[in-house]
DNA sequence: GGCTGATCATAG
DNA sequence: CTATGATCAGCC
């Protein structure tokens, strides 16, 4: 699709300044009145509009040039309006990951951000698609995610999933990613036996978003 | 009003 | 079930 990133970059830039309204026509398809139970649609119609591989795979969007897509919502005030699913925990067979081979580490490696405005309770149709940027974690920014992911999956490791909360973690943190609070998966237990517990992801706080877009915007 | 824990849709 | 895309909603 793309031949390099900078390619990718003028295609996501051609994209700013228009609202999801014109977006959606553009594409073909048809905006929904609420995200309510179309939760991902913003993202997809992103995918959509950029050419990203769509569908379930696994790894980046842009697998070619190692970048991932992400959507960034944001309040008209430019402050995100939410955290930033990474991608899924491993809670078991995870002692040999390190923090280098981690999926956490290498989704956050090259991260194309779109930023999206619009309050919570504003039409979908009217929210605007800002000015989209390349992200690599700086040195210090990629020590605080690592000290968090090391500290998340030694807990994980330890049988203490369960005890995890999503207050541990500086800029990232682990909160439970499932369909609902029936879906099980395995873990480690206390006993080092296992357990049956909720799927957890990785997400980044809000706060670290907020300020990779004050460094970004110089806000 | 921000944040944590819960939840929604879809593909394979 | 796990993966993708995330936001909802009630508690503090």
């Amino acid at each position: 699709m793309y031949q390099n990133i900078d390619e990718l970059m003028q295609a996501a830039n051609q994209l700013a300044g228009l609202t999801l309204a014109e977006l959606a026509e553009r594409c073909g398809i048809i905006m929904p009145s609420s995200l309510r139970r179309e939760k991902g649609w913003i993202g997809q119609l992103i995918e959509l509009a950029l050419g990203a591989s769509a569908g379930s795979k696994p790894q980046q969007d842009f697998p070619e040039l190692g970048v991932e897509l992400k959507t960034l919502p944001l309040a008209n005030n430019g402050i995100p309006l939410e955290s930033t699913f990474v991608c899924t925990a491993p809670l078991l067979r995870q002692q040999h990951i390190s923090w280098e081979t981690s999926n956490v580490h290498h989704k956050l490696s090259t991260v194309l951000w779109v930023p999206v405005f619009g309050d919570r309770q504003q039409d979908i149709g009217t929210r605007m698609i800002g000015t989209p940027w390349l992200w690599h974690p700086t040195a210090e920014q990629e020590q605080i995610l690592r000290q968090d992911w090391e500290e998340i999956m030694e807990l994980i490791a330890l049988g203490k999933v369960e005890s995890i909360s999503a207050r541990h973690g500086d800029a990232l943190q682990l909160r439970p990613k499932a369909a609902n609070g029936r879906s099980l998966t395995q873990a480690i237990g206390s006993e080092g036996t296992l357990i049956q517990t909720r799927p957890r992801g990785f997400y980044l706080r809000s706060t670290f978003t907020r300020q990779l877009l004050r460094l970004q915007f110089h806000l």
